[in-house]
DNA sequence: GAGGGTCAAGTCCGT
DNA sequence: ACGGACTTGACCCTC
């Protein structure tokens, strides 16, 4: 395997950036709104949508074509005032993960005919460019994470070929975003994990040659909770930029908040072969943790003595509402982005970010020194 | 408008 | 063996 040169690189110094995934969440006092009604078609704006597979094979051809190209127009549309309203955030929040939804069924039979006609292109084409053009003016840092049936290696031929093609999807979508040349171009990447135990991490090591240069060049693997921890995942790190998931780590590891100047770090920095990293993170659900005090880091062993078992506290809270962790972020953005992955979206990366911009000038001192 | 059944796809965990 | 979770519960039909 041949390593791609890095051509566009952000660098390390590059001022850090936290953004929030896919779904935009409308804030405001509750009557900022006249009716329910107008806040539902509000949040409906912000908000890329889909059909099931199995409604637009129910319909008539002429239907089908007129639904599909109604959801991408609403889609394109959604994300572009996504876009625009990262784009307008302060520097620290420039950045969005996007959902993998933009193009309804692109990868179904039932779709594929019409979304290869020129009309049709011509809207996804123009409209997927014009994002990107807006998301660099405004220096947006974006990303996908495709769903958990993106796995490009597996004992079943069929699941592993359709993977791969869900992947050659997503970096089809970043090329018409104007990310398709270079080594994660702008910062710009497409993050899946391992996939199945069999055939493992020597599988998706084999699979890299069938993809894409577009999508060799823009693809990252993240640790996760249960068999691919940080460790394993690393055995990967000299062909795969690794996405280190902090929480991931402390589910996996049983409890392990993993420090900036750990040497596995180190390791992940390099993985990005001068561009700059991207890590996760999110912390255990509010209602677990009830009266757990915000100010110190939640303690795994002591939270399984409670009964709680690593699934639940895997579970992602709806707000940044740890202080510790987010302390702990800020330490990290030394050398990293950061996804919040929690599900109150970006009202909780918003959160976290004023408390990070507060202490950060101290934490990159701290990181220089 | 509310409520319930359904949804393309892979894999693993918990029961 | 099957439901739930994951990345993100949302869509669609019926009442």
């Amino acid at each position: 395997m041949t390593d791609p040169i890095p051509t566009d690189p952000i660098p390390t110094d590059h001022a850090p950036r936290l953004g929030f995934c896919c779904k935009f969440i409308l804030d405001g006092p509750p009557d900022a709104f006249k009716t329910l009604k107008a806040a539902r078609e509000a949040t409906l704006r912000m908000n890329l949508t889909h059909a099931t597979m199995a409604h637009l094979t129910s319909l008539a051809p002429a239907a089908r074509r007129a639904k599909l190209e109604g959801l991408v127009r609403h889609n394109l549309g959604a994300l572009e005032r996504q876009v625009d309203w990262v784009a307008a955030r302060p520097p620290i929040e420039r950045l969005l993960r996007i959902a993998s939804n933009v193009l309804p069924g692109y990868t179904h039979g039932i779709a594929r005919d019409i979304y290869a006609e020129p009309e049709m292109r011509r809207l996804v084409v123009d409209g997927l460019a014009r994002i990107g053009e807006i998301a660099r003016a405004g220096a947006v840092r974006l990303s996908f994470h495709p769903g958990p049936f993106c796995v490009i290696a597996s004992q079943n031929p069929n699941a592993q070929r359709n993977g791969i093609e869900e992947l050659e999807h997503h970096a089809e979508l970043m090329a018409m975003l104007g990310y398709g040349t270079g080594w994660h171009p702008h910062g710009a990447h497409i993050n899946i994990h391992v996939g199945a135990r069999d055939p493992g991490i020597a599988g998706f090591r084999d699979s890299l040659p069938r993809l894409s240069q577009t999508a060799r060049d823009l693809l990252t693997v993240e640790n996760d909770e249960n068999f691919f921890g940080l460790d394993t995942v690393l055995e990967l790190a000299d062909a795969v930029p690794v996405v280190l998931d902090l929480h991931h780590h402390w589910v996996e590891s049983r409890g392990e908040y993993i420090a900036p100047d750990d040497p596995r770090v180190l390791r992940v920095r390099e993985s990005w072969r001068g561009v700059r990293p991207v890590a996760h993170i999110s912390v255990s659900r509010e209602g677990l943790l009830d009266g757990h005090a915000p100010d110190a880091l939640p303690d795994f062993a002591a939270l399984t003595e409670a009964g709680h078992n690593w699934r639940d506290l895997a579970a992602h809270s709806d707000m940044m509402w740890n202080r510790a962790v987010n302390a702990l972020v800020a330490r990290h953005m030394a050398w990293a982005d950061f996804e919040i992955e929690a599900k109150s979206k970006n009202l909780a990366s918003a959160g976290i970010a004023a408390e990070i911009a507060a202490i950060l000038p101290a934490a990159r001192i701290e990181a220089a020194a």
